[in-house]
DNA sequence: TGCGTTAAGTGACATTGTCACTGAAGAGTG
DNA sequence: CACTCTTCAGTGACAATGTCACTTAACGCA
């Protein structure tokens, strides 16, 4: 059982059996269920997490209730938030959301900085994974400060729409994905099936020129 | 000569005496004239950085001309975002600018690894370093995403006034601090003088009420 | 079938962004 | 000083986005 996702662990990063095994060895394993809150400003962890299966999707929320997504954490990967909190003890308003049902491992504090001292890898996992987010969140704030709304929408669409054609998501959840309100999604969905760029039904949207969506999300 | 700025350097953030000489042995020091460009798109660093004196500004420009300030780098800390850059191999259209004359230190990427792997508290100051800056990130995403103009701009009338009442900056320059445009800061700014907020002349301000613009910056 | 719940539409209005200008203040020069 | 040049700021019209207070439509289910 446990050599099942020792091998899938951190796989792709490369690192080395000797450090996945010191890792596991030192590290409890938590689940969630979709839907769960993994973390948030009213829970937050004294541990560092590596995602083993699943997604979770990082978000940060307004007072006046609206919401944006600022990354999702993979299989893989490590959520550097929660270690940032804990590292600068500050307050922050985001939080993490199991999409799917999520298997990771933790680490205490101490076997981290053991892990990192002692082994070049697993420090080196750590940074990068900091780094990769840290380009997300600029990302981001280009988006947000610079981009036009049908854009990020229309890119939002493809993504979801990759391999297929059919999206299940209200407005309301795309709103909350771009930062903006309900409203302002109708619009342009509206507008979008004006032109005939989709179909909407309830809950669903249906893509029916990929096309020129992309050439949309690419007029940036 | 030599330990003159060795005792200032990175004094505040308690690296024991051993580390910063280590530290300082691999180092070079480098140095810009304010107003030069110290890292950007096209000026990708190969090695880590931590500023001895002086301060850089961060910001994000789009390619519509328009600019945000991300952070700023102050002395005694590390600018992470080219550590990232360098890391992820990915691209970023970030660009730090010297506000003031500035002497920082660079390591090469090696012995930054060394330090790492030998020193608890090198390391734990870049993983604070890191995780503060994705926090001033995350503060920025909710500004930009959720907050008011004139709440903002307010904000940074009171930062860029703390302990007197001038403010010397023009308009244009306010908008690329909150990556908006000039007219919209020439717009809530004449509101602010109708209001008896602040009084306005070319290319200065004064704070004339500073407890109702704290009101109006607190009213987010 | 009717009911309750959730999703989406609507119109009016406020805020912010964009554009194409005009006007005003200071710097330098003869 | 008067004259230019440059930079800074003001303006009005319009477009895009955000907010509010609703209404209408679709679905799930008793």
């Amino acid at each position: 059982m446990k050599g099942d996702w020792t091998e899938s662990f951190l796989g792709t990063r490369n690192l080395p059996r000797r450090v996945r095994d010191k890792l596991l060895h030192e590290a409890r394993v938590v689940s969630y269920k979709q839907g769960q809150q993994v973390f948030g400003p009213d829970n937050i962890p004294d541990s560092l997490m590596f995602l083993h299966a699943g997604r979770i999707r990082v978000s940060q929320s307004s007072d006046a209730g609206r919401e944006i997504v600022l990354y999702r954490v993979e299989a893989g990967e490590s959520c550097v938030l929660t270690t940032a909190c804990m590292l600068s003890e500050e307050a922050y308003n985001a939080e993490g959301i199991a999409e799917t049902d999520v298997t990771a491992i933790t680490l205490p504090k101490t076997s981290f900085d053991r892990l990192a001292a002692e082994e070049d890898s697993f420090r080196g996992f750590v940074f990068s994974a900091y780094s990769r987010r840290l380009i997300d969140l600029l990302r981001v704030v280009d988006d947000v400060a610079f981009g036009r709304m049908d854009v990020r929408l229309a890119e939002r669409l493809l993504a979801l729409g990759e391999g297929h054609s059919e999206i299940q998501a209200t407005h309301q959840a795309l709103a909350n994905e771009l930062g903006t309100a309900r409203e302002v999604v109708s619009r342009i969905l509206n507008d979008f099936q004006k032109r005939g760029l989709i179909l909407q039904t309830r809950g669903r949207i249906t893509l029916r020129n990929k096309p020129q969506l992309e050439r949309l999300a690419n007029s940036a």
